[in-house]
DNA sequence: ACCCTACAGTAACATTTGTTACAGATGGTT
DNA sequence: AACCATCTGTAACAAATGTTACTGTAGGGT
């Protein structure tokens, strides 16, 4: 048994379970800014996450960007789930925020361990959920914030996930996060140090009080 | 067996199945405009719809509005499945489009079904799958499209949902669901009677060629 | 130490969206 | 017909965001 497999997820599954999972699932590693899921591929497994933090993004046809949401320790990429039992493709890339270790699953497990597994269809019920509540947060900032909130929150969320006060990113990657241009973001950053909130360098950024 | 029930369900449902949902479940109509879920109210039914449609609606803490999708016949709601489950409370509003049927079940079902029949686990998902892809593209709007291009596309759908070229609509209430101003909205469809793409009345707008 | 590239700062301007403040039009009611 | 509430049109302005264009600078590579 792979203790991390043991650790993260044994308060939700039952020993068989953990078994099963443990027998077809590959543990796996993958370093900060792997990607792992991009738009248009077909996915063919589930993610079980176990340490570390995959950034979600959206991009439209013109190639702009949006970050979505993370997926932290003990999550799972509903989105994933979703087009496994669909078998679509992604609507969205995954890349690794941070260096993250992972058990996949074979999607063929998905439906067999719905029927037979309370703990695992609450698993996966309580995912979609959670990330719903997530792209409803999502929408809320897009449509009711200012950019200057959006940044401040964008900020908070990455040295959350980062637990870092040092937010390792140019101008030009926090705004295409963001969805907007370099200048703006400078402009705003510039503001938000002369309210003594963070202070600038460069390639990273300190948090001071947001 | 309520008729509506065989009709609209009966492809995704074994007979055993629609039989416990007529059982249990309980027919509903409702009128156009009808409030049928507000945010922070508890949901103890699942709906199944039949005909209309509901528009889903999101608000932020000073009362400003957002529309995020419609649901249609067929569909369920898979934020109510979510709060069901979660036992949380509602985070978006449901109000009737256009009048509408349903079949009310009773939440108690849900995790009793979802072990015993494969065709209603394989409907919860789907409708996860749908409701996360509608968020997205709900998202691609907000983030990604001009308020002429959000509010063309608003028309369209508008039509569709009602199968009707009249919208009957104020500017006012446009703009609520688009969360902008009337002027705002007043000067866009003005802009767009001027490209002969609508006609323009008080209290309806004419879909000429969007 | 010098060079070079990528990054950051910033002004000036354009565009989009939001706000204020009215005037005028419409359609129902008495 | 006169009245009235509500809706629509629109100008003028404000604020936020996006764009262009350029300067300065930090820091790694040679």
């Amino acid at each position: 048994m792979i203790k991390e497999l043991k650790d993260n997820y044994g308060h939700l599954f039952e020993d068989e379970l953990l078994n099963e999972i443990n027998q077809v699932g590959t543990f796996k590693e993958v370093p900060e800014g792997f990607k792992m899921i991009d738009i248009g591929n077909y996915v063919k497994a589930i993610p079980l996450l176990i340490s570390g933090a995959i950034k979600i993004l959206r991009q439209d046809n013109d190639g702009d960007e949006l970050l979505l949401y993370f997926l932290e320790k003990g999550d799972t990429c509903a989105i994933t789930l979703s087009c496994c039992l669909g078998q679509t493709k992604s609507e969205v890339r995954a890349i690794a925020e941070t260096k993250a270790t992972l058990i996949m699953v074979p999607i063929q497990k998905m439906e067999e361990w719905s029927g037979k597994y309370k703990s695992w269809r609450s698993f996966v019920f309580e995912s979609y959920h959670h990330r719903l509540n997530e792209m409803l947060e999502t929408i809320d900032s897009i449509a009711f914030l200012k950019m200057d909130e959006r940044l401040i929150k964008y900020l908070k969320e990455k040295a959350r996930i980062s637990q870092d006060k040092i937010i390792q990113h140019t101008h030009q990657e926090i705004a295409y996060e963001l969805h907007t241009s370099r200048e703006v973001i400078s402009r705003l950053l510039k503001k938000l140090e002369n309210l003594g909130k963070v202070k600038l360098h460069r390639n990273y950024i300190v948090i001071k009080d947001v």
